[in-house]
DNA sequence: GCTTGCCTCTACAGCGACTGTAGAGTTTAT
DNA sequence: ATAAACTCTACAGTCGCTGTAGAGGCAAGC
């Protein structure tokens, strides 16, 4: 007997938002389910397994266009394990490189932070550091505007 | 004798693109410069100091809004320090989360690649240790769906 | 004066990965 | 029978920009 899932029993099994879920039906990442005759979406087991692995790579960070990727060459199992590695040591480099950037943050925050001696505000170290035009992070204010910054958190 | 920027020097100075600037306009956080007859925006050094301070608050993570609070604060300069330092404070614990999670992500990464042995892809170990439900990570599967995934890279 | 070539203008759509809302219908528990 | 919880669709909004289209402006060389 195959378990027989609505939208919000998947939910809670997999951790995943309703909306989420609905969401990746829209964009092809989950495949439409099966349907009640009132319409409501059933879940099979299949479906929860393929939800749990996207969780998962979303939670590494895998933007969903590669792990549309991962998904078609799970499909087709006989292939060489090669692109899935690659995949991965791309997202580790990237993790890495992002890595750095934050400790980067880290530093200049934490220096400014320990600058601040809570006088006011037209002498706040911090303000002085913000208002430093950019010496200290990627003072690129000389040829190129390169102007990539630092994505957000 | 002020020295007359049009947008695109104010950009090279800066490393702001010249659409940033104008869409910094529109959300109010740089104020509606001057303009030529002919409509060309016409900019000062009190703009391009306001400029960098955005691009330098925005290298380091400082949402949008956080940014404007800073300003306002700026503008009032007799004002006590600690509302500043309590946002680079604040700022500082957000990036220190981050980094715990990426190190997290950082270290099943490293474990997933290193037990890749190279075969098919039926038997690669990345994949089963993405469709492994999720236990490693942040495995709260169990009670509520607080689906919040890592925000991604 | 005229052309060339870059610069600037406005207005709006699109990105990624969802989240939130409105308004209506369905299922389950009491 | 009724209330509570769930589900449905469709679409707008989030954040911080980026890209596009089509039009007009400006300095330098001829």
């Amino acid at each position: 007997m195959t378990k027989r899932r609505t939208i919000g029993v998947l939910s809670r099994a997999t951790g995943v938002k309703v909306t989420t879920i609905r969401y990746y039906e829209t964009i092809g990442l989950m495949p439409p389910p099966e349907r009640t005759t009132s319409g409501q979406r059933v879940y099979d087991a299949d479906a929860q397994a393929r939800l749990a692995f996207i969780r998962h790579a979303r939670a590494l960070g895998f933007p969903v266009e590669t792990i549309r990727e991962l998904i078609a060459l799970q499909i087709d199992p006989g292939r060489d394990c090669d692109s899935v590695d690659a995949v991965a040591r791309k997202r580790l480099a990237d993790v890495r490189e992002r890595l750095e950037q934050l400790k980067a943050l880290e530093r200049e925050l934490e220096r400014m932070i320990s600058a601040c001696a809570g006088g006011r505000v037209g002498s706040c170290a911090v303000m002085s550091a913000l208002a430093d035009h950019g010496q200290c992070l990627h003072d690129d204010h000389g040829h190129a505007g390169g102007g990539t910054i630092a994505t957000a958190t």
